[in-house]
DNA sequence: CGAATCTTGACTAAAAAGGTCGGGAATGGT
DNA sequence: ACCATTCCCGACCTTTTTAGTCAAGATTCG
């Protein structure tokens, strides 16, 4: 399981994005050079962001992107949506498991817990506001900023 | 983000030996049939399951396998990481960002937040037994028992 | 008009996932 | 001792996904 070079990548254009809302569009090849992320993949991304509705593009000389609204109302989990589709593939439709193991016989002790973990997840993506990533103040990797505590308390 | 095709199939196979447990072993071409996944990928991930000490085998005839120890003392966690390798790829390490965004340059707002998900979920996977997964009745896809609810509170 | 910028879809290369195959080495029953 | 049964292991193959590239076209601003 892991996060892919996609979700980061949109993550971190988000972040830049968030970090410059109320100022004027950045260009997708600026966005590219400052998060370091190919610049080709880069308008992919934002074409598939402004599909989805979280940033808004203008054409022209001084165009680019910006967001479509202010940081706290974007969630990781419609950018994650945005790029990857659902945030958690749901197992029970690809492996259906013959005649045992999955619900579509109707019983089945695996499948909750695949379920609750989809749920875990999906409801931590959703938890995390672009408003929360630019709260906090640059931190070694692996720190656990205290907003953190809130959605995923260990 | 996903749970893959090893991962069900290496937890059915578990399941299966989990209820099996204290009687003669199970070949693997049993499993296969019972699990209803292919018979040489079975093989495979029995092979990974031995090595990582959570079955054991016996040849010959009559032989087959069985759990190392008793359901309760084997993690999901213990299982993914057999078949698997790690429960949660470290995203810092593949995508470090530049100049800019990731640990390796000791300012980093969204690492953090793929931290902290990979803790949230490697610790339900640890938190969750074959033991766990036996108890439970067979019971409609999505249901989520109430073990689960220690677990994953939500 | 023309330069800057987005838009789109097709294309490709590399990696991972998913699965197959075959030859060999133990083991237990008879 | 023999032999069927079963595990053991690595090499191989196919398909899908990921990651990235490219080029032609459409807008917009000055």
């Amino acid at each position: 399981m892991k996060i892919t070079s996609s979700i980061e990548y949109a993550t971190r254009l988000m972040t830049t994005l968030a970090r410059a809302h109320g100022q004027a569009p950045l260009a997708a090849e600026r966005l590219a050079a400052s998060d370091n992320v190919p610049a080709d993949y880069v308008s992919q991304l934002l074409s598939k962001l402004r599909r989805a509705g979280l940033v808004v593009s203008h054409r022209g000389s001084a165009g680019g992107y910006s967001l479509s609204r202010p940081p706290a109302d974007i969630t990781l989990g419609q950018v994650v949506r945005a790029v990857d589709g659902d945030v958690f593939e749901d197992v029970c439709e690809r492996y259906d498991g013959g005649d045992k193991d999955c619900r579509h016989q109707g019983g089945c002790t695996i499948s909750p817990v695949w379920q609750r973990l989809g749920t875990l997840v999906t409801s931590y993506f959703e938890g995390v506001t672009l408003a929360h990533i630019l709260a906090e103040k640059p931190a070694d990797c692996g720190a656990a900023p205290a907003w953190l505590e809130k959605i995923a308390p260990k």
